[in-house]
DNA sequence: TTGTACGCGTTATCAT
DNA sequence: ATGATAACGCGTACAA
């Protein structure tokens, strides 16, 4: 059986407060005292029981990062920054891949709340819907604890956002590509989050603003699985056997992006002359396709770093922004003129 | 403040006893209090606090997952499955992205384990060393929860390995260039790990069994930015271009075979005519770049089944095996002949 | 089948 | 500065 602060303070001939307190890091303990009770610790490789301490404390430095799926490469290096941020500041992570059901997610936090998390993250903008009533989970959530929200906005008491502002990026990368004298730009994207939202405003308003209004047949939404090239590849020559012409692609996702690669290998055409390519994220794939991907990078890390900095204020006590807003920044490969 | 058991006892009439066999899904209690329980228990959305439930039942249902870096394509996959995995099995799971640097690794298990977990479960052949002192971090937390590995192995009481049979894959790898008349083969790896050797000693073997014995100038080690694909590109360049001849590359990982891929279209070179590439792990990588990788998959979704059943086993009493090995397979693309 | 009483290992609030 | 002692909320012998 593990030692308890009961046995030490016996060793040490003091009373389990004051090994508590020099564990706390109290000031007040005469520091010969403290020096005693440290040595008898040290001896006996005392660890205080933490179930006991979270009893106490009513935390036990934790936090919960839900994501849809940590496998994914954007999920996966935000999951990777939020646990290290975390770490560096006494925090633990409790990853939870939740999928994309709501129902499955909303048991998920109830599970991941009864655990006694300090806070919920909620890592990707699939985690806010168009719909208001399907984030009733979220303002439930943010009644317990505090709900952080990555690359989404939800205005709401106690949840904060942190995002990058995707409606702006989509709107240079869509006007780069129309000054190049691309005006047939597809617009391929794969999901209908917050973000997803976002950036198809972007795309259209980028369209609109050099008088390309007829946009409506250009924009394809892709409903397989991300992760097989091969289908998206597919879905893609579709499109241009049912007669659509476009000389540039623009993708939610370098993913998508990459699918368009292959397609104009499969057909011949050069890139970036004959199509020119832009993909989002700037994740490692960017460099693995030949030519390599022109990318919107969203400042992952920035935006990690925001968000866990937020969440310290917050459980501090600390009044902080609801927002935090980062600017994308498109990363000219060799997909664009 | 939440309710507590006896505030539900209370007002379902019974003792928290009850409450508490009720909630513990005990035999013995009358179908009729049980229900009449229930019933307050969902009117009142009571749950246990989880701290006291830890004390008394000496668990969380909560495993520690370790890894270097979930960001890195193999490990975040291996991660996802198991969170799944262990999730439908009612437990959570505590991620630490522990870096290589070993007094780093055994401060966070020290940390995980006060933390009261009923695992550790090692996420890459990288937390076992050739140097058998390094290892004594392993020993030394079986001491305390059963160690369960994967895609490793170390013999000691208290811990599990689940693995692929690396050897037997390069061996064969290597073995199926050569007897396509390959018999320049460029070894490329990037880590001395438990994995890591056996995949060395499988090239070597099978070299060996062709009477190309003369293979150390071809064997290269890179220490760089294994996500870095231009790193890795000019890492192969430079081997070239102080004179080695190869017209085969096998690769420990898909990212340093894609650098190859990148090496032969800089250089003009067909594939896989003027060069054959195969990669290890077949990742989702594999089909990103053109031609795609022929690649070695190791069976990831298996091992991790296969890890957690036998963690569930083990924490269930039962006696596992401390070794389950699994056979790669060589999934053949573009990039051989 | 049900209830009582104690133990679990802390933190926190009082005194001293 | 230090020590008793009361929570904290649950599980579980043991008793009834």
């Amino acid at each position: 059986m593990a030692l308890t602060i009961y046995d030490i303070s016996k060793k040490a001939g003091v009373s389990i407060a004051t090994v508590s307190r020099v564990l706390n890091g109290s000031e007040n303990v005469r520091e010969s005292t403290r020096e005693k009770v440290l040595s008898v610790i040290e001896k006996y490789d005392y660890t205080p029981n933490a179930f006991a301490r979270g009893m106490g404390l009513h935390s036990l430095r934790t936090v919960g990062i839900l994501c849809a799926n940590s496998s994914d490469q954007f999920l996966a290096r935000a999951v990777y920054y939020l646990e290290q941020e975390l770490h560096a500041n006494g925090y633990e992570s409790l990853l939870c891949c939740t999928g994309y059901d709501l129902s499955d997610r909303q048991s998920y936090i109830r599970l991941i709340l009864s655990k006694k998390v300090d806070s919920l993250i909620l890592v990707g903008s699939n985690y806010v819907s168009n719909v208001e009533e399907e984030n009733a989970y979220i303002r439930e959530a943010a009644g317990q604890v505090p709900v952080m929200l990555l690359n989404a906005s939800y205005n709401c008491p106690n949840v904060y956002s942190t995002l990058c502002n995707d409606y702006s990026s989509m709107f240079e990368a869509t006007s780069s590509l129309i000054r190049a004298g691309i005006d047939d730009v597809l617009y391929l994207y794969d999901s209908n989050s917050y973000s997803g939202t976002k950036k198809l405003s972007g795309y259209k308003a980028a369209m609109k603003s050099y008088k390309l209004a007829d946009y409506a047949p250009f924009i394809h939404y892709y409903d397989g699985p991300t992760d097989q090239i091969r289908t998206i590849t597919s879905f893609i020559q579709e499109i241009a056997d049912r007669g659509t012409t476009f000389h540039g692609i623009i993708a939610s996702d370098d993913n998508l992006a990459i699918g368009a690669v292959k397609y104009a290998q499969n057909n011949g055409l050069k890139i970036p002359e004959d199509l020119a390519i832009i993909g989002y994220n700037n994740s490692m794939l960017t460099t693995c396709c030949t030519p390599e991907l022109t990318s919107v990078d969203n400042r992952l890390e920035n935006q990690t770093h925001q968000l866990v900095q937020t969440l310290l204020g917050v459980l501090g006590g600390e009044e902080m922004p609801a927002e935090s807003v980062f600017s994308g920044k498109l990363i000219k490969r060799a997909t664009t003129p």
